[in-house]
DNA sequence: GTAAAGTGCGTACAGTGGTACGTACTTTCA
DNA sequence: TGAAAGTACGTACCACTGTACGCACTTTAC
């Protein structure tokens, strides 16, 4: 039997967003109870209320953004239809208008960071990274999807590392061509029409 | 004028490499006056004679890696004649022999963690990369060795996000050979023989 | 209407942290 | 042989943390 109601029931989820506020800002190792609780208006009993422990708030606030990151670049990969299509969705992915900010790179990375030594946010990241292995998987092979992956990566860790410079976009796409090449010359039965730019 | 000396004149690099320690397993959140102290046998006192702050301790550990992790891959690339010889010593700088550790890529990923906040960090981050854009001149263009950077970093990253599986080295080759050989194509008075496997 | 169950929150506790500081020891110079 | 300067360290302070807990208030069942 239901009992009781909250008066508030955005409550829990302006918690939430408090919490992915301050991680983006200053990092998970910054998130405390009364920190977000300052953040999000809320008295610190709410706080334990709705989240008793603190890793648990912030495993929550974590897998929260699965679905939130990963459909922005995922249509646009989904719906190429050339190896040329494949690469342009991947050069907007980098440094184009799909491509993550980066508040959403460092909050990527402070996933990361967690991820290597907590294995429950280890399990957050595997499930993002499954996703994005298997939306490539028509568009390429396991073995070259987990290499541009891997670039993909690498070019969000450079804008982060340099924040002031901005990324060519030739620079961004040459490699991009060149791996996304290799799905077709390996594997041609993958998406057809390989050519040099 | 001098007056007085060290009785244990190791001490203030024990504490530093204690540091590292602490680092590389727990991470640099997790570095403390204390922690290290005992993991250094030496008393907290000691600790704040060599080292006022504790933001200096850490920046003076992490900036004594940049001699000890560059130059493991470093003389390998430099001596690289071929495109194929740059690509052997990519693919062994990403899963091969010259590859760092488990433990040492946890602590490059400190670095680029706390680099991402700390601009004194980010310095330590840039220095070394500077380094190897340098050391990838001869073989290739700024432009492609940023690429070759992304890759190789998202490669190691990709390691520390699955400790249990290990890549495979052709999986690893033919992206960097596909890279590589955009440095020939583009611009052939880099090294020259760039050739498909 | 009243008791019980559930909701929401203020407060307090125990632990850990960085770092300031006083004190003792050692070395050097006059 | 002092005394000053530098070295080394034990202790204590204060800020901040996660979380336990108890007290109000609201809703529901009888």
């Amino acid at each position: 039997m239901r009992r009781g109601k909250p008066n508030d029931p955005g409550r829990r989820s302006r918690i939430l967003e408090a919490t992915l506020d301050v991680i983006k800002t200053d990092g998970i190792s910054a998130v405390s109870y009364r920190g977000v609780a300052a953040h999000a208006e809320v008295p610190l009993g709410s706080m334990t209320y709705y989240f008793p422990t603190l890793k648990g708030l912030i495993l929550t606030a974590l897998d929260s953004t699965r679905s939130e990151l990963e459909p922005r670049y995922a249509a646009p990969l989904r719906d190429a239809r050339t190896a040329a299509d494949v690469v342009d969705a991947l050069v907007d992915a980098t440094i184009g208008s799909t491509s993550p900010s980066l508040a959403d790179i460092r909050l990527y990375e402070e996933i990361r960071h967690r991820g290597a030594r907590d294995p429950d946010v280890a399990a957050v990241l595997q499930a993002v990274e499954d996703d994005s292995l298997l939306m490539l998987q028509p568009v390429a092979p396991t073995r070259i999807a987990l290499a541009i992956n891997a670039l993909l990566w690498g070019w969000w860790s450079h804008r982060l590392a340099h924040p002031d410079t901005s990324l060519d976009e030739a620079t961004v796409r040459g490699p991009y061509e060149a791996i996304v090449g290799l799905a077709a010359a390996d594997h041609p039965s993958h998406k057809k029409e390989q050519h040099r730019a």
